[in-house]
DNA sequence: CTGAAAGCGCTTACAG
DNA sequence: CTGAAAGCGCTTACAG
């Protein structure tokens, strides 16, 4: 016989270093759970066994009997594992979750609300403790159910619709509208706006922003240099060449989100305008500094909405029936020089 | 009463599902499970009683009794999920997991050999149906009981240590001499190494490949300009701001990782050598065409490897016991500018 | 086609 | 301090 072919050993059980330490079912899973008021004699005798056979417990097993139910694990819907935001967002969730012996389980929703709904679902099939969502969709009532039944679920980044739960958000109008006032400080009233699918909840946030900048300035908004919808740098490369050649082109741009942005400087290279053409973008970008010039961005604590949101989410684990909170944090605008650029009103 | 204080509703289960319409557990089992050989009209009963209930399958409880014992989540150990490289492979590995409706945990390791244990052991512990592993030690002998119980693991970017597993690996000495060679071709004799821990294998390959490349065109390492273990952009940065300072400074740069690459950009802006002092980096980098001179990289298909690894996964699963096997993948170099800097011997 | 009994690996509730 | 019985929510193996 081809030993490789061979079945495979089955994982060793609780009855099974049970019966080798002599002991009772109920003695090693005091053991093994470190419950007091087994003799030091015993506790030995089935540390040995464990040890032995290599027992690892089936915690899948032991949560199914369990009074409290929990599984250890909790459930993270992202746009995308692959992006920054996700990435960042994600390692500070999975930090707390750690502290408190939880695993993660993340997805991707690439912005579509069947697959949020589909994964959601999949994480209460398994039983997670609790869902950390960023939402892809405009109703999370299918959620209501699993509410009531005591799953906690903290909304990050965009909040929940029609579902009565907390959320860690970002003021996205504040901050576009620091981020436009800051291009018509610098002498700028011709300003471009590129922004992300209007379904998003923050792209019409920092559109709002947008308008009630120039609004303050007392500059109408002009559709021939607004461009929503782009969701790829491509898209916001092509939409952003296009607005260059309109008549009276614009002598600035706000890039509502961190992909647009970097379509934004492909297109002003192509139209070799960097450098002249003024740009302040949204959400942090990977060597912003060392670009020529540095770009000027609205950026978020991405790490802290992680921690803040983990962290309410296991309060709410642990208890706490308090209504549901909404946390919202500033932004910081970094001026690097793609923002600084003078405008003909400067 | 407060309403919000009200104890939670606890989740329905098959029997109720049963009770309410009035049909044995079995046969809701069976409803539930697309199983033939259940009448229409029993069908119907029990879809328009778990529809009332909301009822939600329990996918653990369902595992643990199960033939197969399969939890439908596979665990994947990268080094950082916040890194673009681990987010590419997660994402791969997401999209393989989730055609077959399986669910991905996915935790940070930090180059830490505790850590890799306690989270393998966790996934374990878990039951996962299969491990994913971009190991941070070099001991996996901690898995062959687990090995024999039947799971898979496919390990990425790193080979297994004292363990038989699959493994998707880089042409990292390969991609190395190229790059080196590259420079040399430009005209650089004088080559420095900015390296990663020494106690990585892709880092040691990387080396072995520089130094491969300077023995092949008849050029002597000089300690003096090779530098290790920086994990750092900033570690980067201030080993290479110092190799820039010796006699006889190197003409060109070999950065042997993404975070090193970056960390050298900063460190030939600081003494003012960008566009004089060629570069070729490994590992890809997001705007690298933006940068001026544009980044020359090597450059491995990550998406790539976390399909392969993923899909390899899914046949071990399905059943294939060949012997383990190793892919290789090749890299490619992409040329922008910052490698094409003519040297001295140019 | 339908269901009653047993059991997955563990914890609970209780007894000695 | 130790253990025998029952049961978590399901599927299996079997009977009718």
């Amino acid at each position: 016989m081809d030993p490789l072919r061979d079945e495979a050993r089955s994982r060793p059980t609780m009855r099974e270093v049970a019966a080798l330490a002599d002991v009772s079912l109920k003695t090693v899973s005091r053991v093994v759970n470190d419950e007091p008021g087994v003799s030091d004699g015993l506790v030995e005798r089935v540390r040995r066994a464990a040890r032995t056979l290599d027992y690892q417990p089936n915690l899948t097993a032991s949560s199914l009997r369990r009074n409290d139910g929990k599984s250890k694990t909790i459930g993270l819907l992202l746009e995308n594992v692959a992006n920054p935001f996700s990435g960042a967002l994600h390692r500070a969730v999975e930090d707390v979750a750690r502290a408190r012996g939880v695993l993660v389980f993340a997805g991707s929703l690439d912005e579509d609300h069947v697959r949020e709904r589909e994964l959601a679902t999949a994480f209460v099939s398994h039983r997670v403790d609790g869902l950390i969502v960023v939402p892809a969709g405009h109703d999370q009532s299918y959620l209501a159910m699993e509410r009531k039944a005591g799953t906690p679920m903290v909304f990050v980044d965009r909040p929940p619709t029609l579902l009565d739960a907390d959320a860690v958000l970002t003021a996205n109008e504040d901050g576009a509208r620091r981020a436009v006032s800051h291009l018509v400080d610098h002498g700028h009233r011709r300003i471009a706006y590129l922004g992300d699918f209007a379904t998003i909840s923050t792209a019409v946030e920092r559109y709002a922003g947008y308008a009630a900048a120039l609004d303050r300035a007392g500059i109408t908004v002009d559709p021939a240099i607004v461009r929503h919808d782009l969701h790829t740098s491509e898209a916001a490369r092509l939409a952003l060449v296009e607005v260059l050649d309109v008549d009276d082109p614009p002598t600035a741009v706000f890039a509502s989100q961190n992909l647009i942005t970097i379509g934004a400087i492909r297109a002003l290279r192509d139209r070799d305008l960097h450098g002249v053409v003024g740009l302040v973008g949204f959400d942090d970008i990977l060597l912003a500094d060392l670009l020529e010039p540095g770009l000027t961005l609205v950026v978020q604590d991405v790490a802290a909405m992680g921690v803040l949101a983990a962290e309410l989410l296991f309060r709410r684990l642990d208890g706490d029936t308090a209504l549901s909170v909404r946390h919202i944090l500033e932004t910081r605008l970094v001026t690097r020089g793609s923002g600084e650029i003078p405008g003909p009103y400067a």
